[in-house]
DNA sequence: GAGCACTGC
């Protein structure tokens, strides 16, 4: 076995006691000394439940508490307060609390927006116990499918996403005193325009309303971890910056002397000198001897997972005499649910676990245990191309902030170390922080929201940072295209019933067109299924299985059709839906989702009064259905047996996952097109070439084969990137 | 004949 050249460096991380400053010097706060439980105070709380004595002194043990008047007095005399925090000081739980407690309740809902559904319920649920309060009362929480809240409720953990939909309903949040942002630093697309609606109606709320005269101004709080507070703060007319130090052991950081090649194969073996070092590593200290630890992997696919888990389940049996067991516990989006549970499990006694995980492990969930974590420095990160308007997927560095996470996961229960597979003159060039979502995405859906809540100059729109003007115009070009908004910019009546989905715009406009088609039943549910991760699992040595079984949903109509008829048996399946999903590698959790997004379609169809009609098996209704919305997406066959997209003439192949790929029909419509090694369409419909004009004759009025003009030797990338 | 990271309404 080759020694990974590494490198000890020791980590700027400390234990640190609760203090708190302020970098603008508007107010110091000294360390005080330890805080004794008041008993005075406890009696004074008064809520319908008992609070257990150990609820209340756990809650003033936190980092946050000893800050909480500091953080009052700044609430006061500010509209607006960044606060910076480590994990670990309890903000997200306490600070909602403080306000709750000091008449800001009174005022008007105290909301907390968070990136992920499941952080906002279980936050609330934790808070609720805190206060001694039924969950769904005084505090609740609101994510799409499930709102836990009622009129009583004044503390609200809700998705950043749900309120970005609650401003398209009333767009000044009137029932809303405090907003709060919390994680604030990950830059959600939905995040990024809250920060500009915040900023746009606490502005117009400062005055008193010009007809009731009421006044009812809002206070925003950003929270964030790391040190984005110059652009938070200037952005918010130079609001103060408090920062909260938290509570996380140090984690030793550990470079390699040069750069790898193969972070794969490095991972490989860094996983074993890890695992063995205390065979020949006396000076390794007892405790962390004793317990082990595992060991969390940071890879960029499940690829590369799966690949380490080959090369580490064949090096296991070969292990020197004396080493513990190693459990191999793979773990990504994409893999069902009860494979992912794995990982949580405790490693038997005198084994250890090491989990090979994707960027789900950064944020999304947290696994107890770790003490050693190992980072590639890669991740793979989808980039959209306004000038050509198409995503690709990229394997990338991470950045900066990225990398102190992944390495602060093995600090959270006892001290750790970070083994980086690169160097450190190469962390040191990395991004400070990761590009925004909102300058790397399409952003028509956000562009139709924005004009919803009464937005129309989108270039002029006062973002933290703005989109790429080339992404807002390709944008409105979409939406002008999909005659969602006017020539003026302004939104259309389709625009309008178009904006109340939540799907993106193309999908949208399909349903809306489906009612004209009378096949509105079919498309809700193929429209539910492409919106939700694929529905198949294949397990990588069942290939062959998984391709057989497929087979039995095949329709010559196209992927669209084999969907609907995955839904349809599912449906049947009933009572054994568990054991169907198994037997057909469906992935239950996929189509639980897709059977509630099916539901809240149909909801706002009735909303809208927009009839539920089944075409029975008269499936060009459906695939006209489709064309009204992605009629940008069509492409013909060539002698070549590759396609041409009809709009730009760019050479696409049709994806192997698809259930056309051999069937080559004359001309299609796609779903998506993602650049990898080529521009792959995905999720493919045949169809006639005359449908177009019949449906768009905008577009295709004149016949759409003259705009077929080929141009000899193009290859596909570089005819998409030129 | 290729492999899709993650999240949200």
């Amino acid at each position: 076995m080759t020694q990974p050249n590494v490198n000890k460096k020791q980590n700027n991380n400390k234990v640190v006691n609760k203090s708190i400053h302020s970098n603008k010097g508007k107010f110091e706060l000294k360390k005080k000394p330890t805080q004794q439980p008041n008993n005075d105070k406890i009696n004074n709380i008064k809520t319908p439940m008992e609070i257990p004595k150990e609820i209340i002194l756990q809650k003033e043990s936190l980092p946050v508490f000893s800050a909480k008047d500091a953080l009052l007095k700044n609430f006061k005399e500010h509209p607006t307060v960044i606060i910076i925090s480590e994990t670990g000081t309890g903000k997200t739980t306490q600070i909602p609390q403080y306000l709750y407690e000091n008449g800001y309740k009174d005022k008007g809902i105290i909301a907390i927006t968070q990136p992920r559904r499941v952080a906002a319920v279980s936050i609330s649920k934790r808070v609720s116990q805190e206060m001694g309060y039924e969950l769904g009362e005084e505090v609740g929480y609101c994510v799409r499918f499930d709102d836990k809240t009622n009129e009583k409720t004044k503390l609200k953990y809700m998705t950043d996403g749900m309120l970005v939909r609650e401003a398209m309903l009333d767009s000044s949040l009137s029932k809303y005193s405090v907003i709060i942002l919390d994680e604030a630093h990950e830059r959600t697309l939905n995040t990024d325009v809250l920060f500009g609606l915040l900023k746009s109606i606490q502005k117009r709320r400062e005055k008193k309303h010009p007809i009731s005269g009421v006044y009812n101004p809002l206070k925003i709080i950003i929270m964030s971890a790391t040190l984005d507070a110059e652009l938070f703060s200037q952005y918010f007319n130079n609001a103060p910056v408090l920062y909260i130090e938290g509570r996380q052991f140090p984690v030793h950081i550990y470079y390699t002397e040069e750069t790898q090649k193969d972070y794969v194969d490095a991972a490989l073996i860094t996983v074993l000198q890890i695992h063995i070092a205390h065979l020949t590593d006396k000076s390794i200290d007892k405790e962390e001897q004793e317990d082990g630890g595992d060991i969390l992997v940071f890879l960029t696919g499940r690829d590369e997972i799966e690949n380490l888990e080959k090369l580490l389940l064949d090096r296991i049996p070969r292990l020197p005499k004396g080493a513990k067991d190693l459990i191999v516990c793979p773990i990504f989006s994409a893999l069902p649910q009860e494979q992912q549970m794995k990982v949580f499990e405790k490693a038997p006694k005198g084994s250890r676990k090491v989990i090979l995980a994707t960027n789900i492990a950064e944020t999304s969930l947290t696994i107890n245990g770790i003490r050693y974590v190992v980072d590639s420095g890669a991740v793979k990160s989808k980039i959209f191309n306004p000038k050509i308007g198409i995503d690709s997927l990229n394997i990338i560095p991470i950045s900066k902030a990225s990398a102190k996470q992944r390495t602060g996961r093995a600090g959270r229960e006892f001290e750790g170390k970070c083994y980086r597979l690169y160097t450190q003159n190469t962390f040191e060039k990395l991004d400070s922080s990761s590009i925004p979502e909102i300058k790397r995405s399409n952003i028509a859906n956000v562009i139709l929201q924005l004009k919803t809540i009464g937005i129309n100059d989108i270039l002029g729109f006062d973002f933290l940072e703005s989109p790429p003007v080339a992404s807002v115009m390709k944008s409105l070009e979409l939406l002008y295209c999909l005659e969602a908004i006017s020539e003026d910019g302004s939104l259309t009546e389709l625009g309008k019933k178009m904006a109340l989905f939540p799907l993106d715009p193309m999908y949208s406009k399909t349903l809306i067109k489906s009612i004209e088609f009378e096949c509105s039943e079919e498309v809700l549910i193929i429209i539910s299924i492409l919106s939700v991760e694929s529905i198949f699992f294949t397990p990588k040595e069942k290939k062959k299985e998984v391709e057989d079984v497929k087979k039995i949903f095949f329709s010559p109509e196209g992927d669209h059709i084999t969907f609907l008829n995955v839904f349809r048996e599912f449906q049947k399946s009933k009572s054994q839906q568990q054991q169907w999903c198994f037997d057909h590698f469906i992935n239950l959790k996929s189509m639980v989702k897709v059977v509630n997004v099916f539901e809240q379609l149909i909801k706002y169809c009735f909303s809208l009064k927009l009839p539920i009609v089944s075409c029975g098996s008269d499936f060009d209704r459906v695939k006209k259905s489709f064309i009204g919305g992605f009629f940008l997406n069509t492409a013909i066959l060539q002698p070549d047996k590759k396609y041409k997209t009809m709009v730009d003439n760019k050479e696409i192949q049709i994806h192997p996952t698809s259930f056309l790929f051999e069937q080559k029909p004359q001309h299609i419509l796609y779903n998506e097109l993602t650049i990898t090694t080529k521009a792959f369409a995905r999720n493919i419909i045949p169809i006639e070439g005359s449908w177009l004009a019949e449906i768009c004759p905008k577009y295709y009025g004149t016949r759409p084969q003259q705009q077929q003009k080929s141009t000899p030797n193009q290859t596909s990338i570089d005819s998409f990137t030129n």
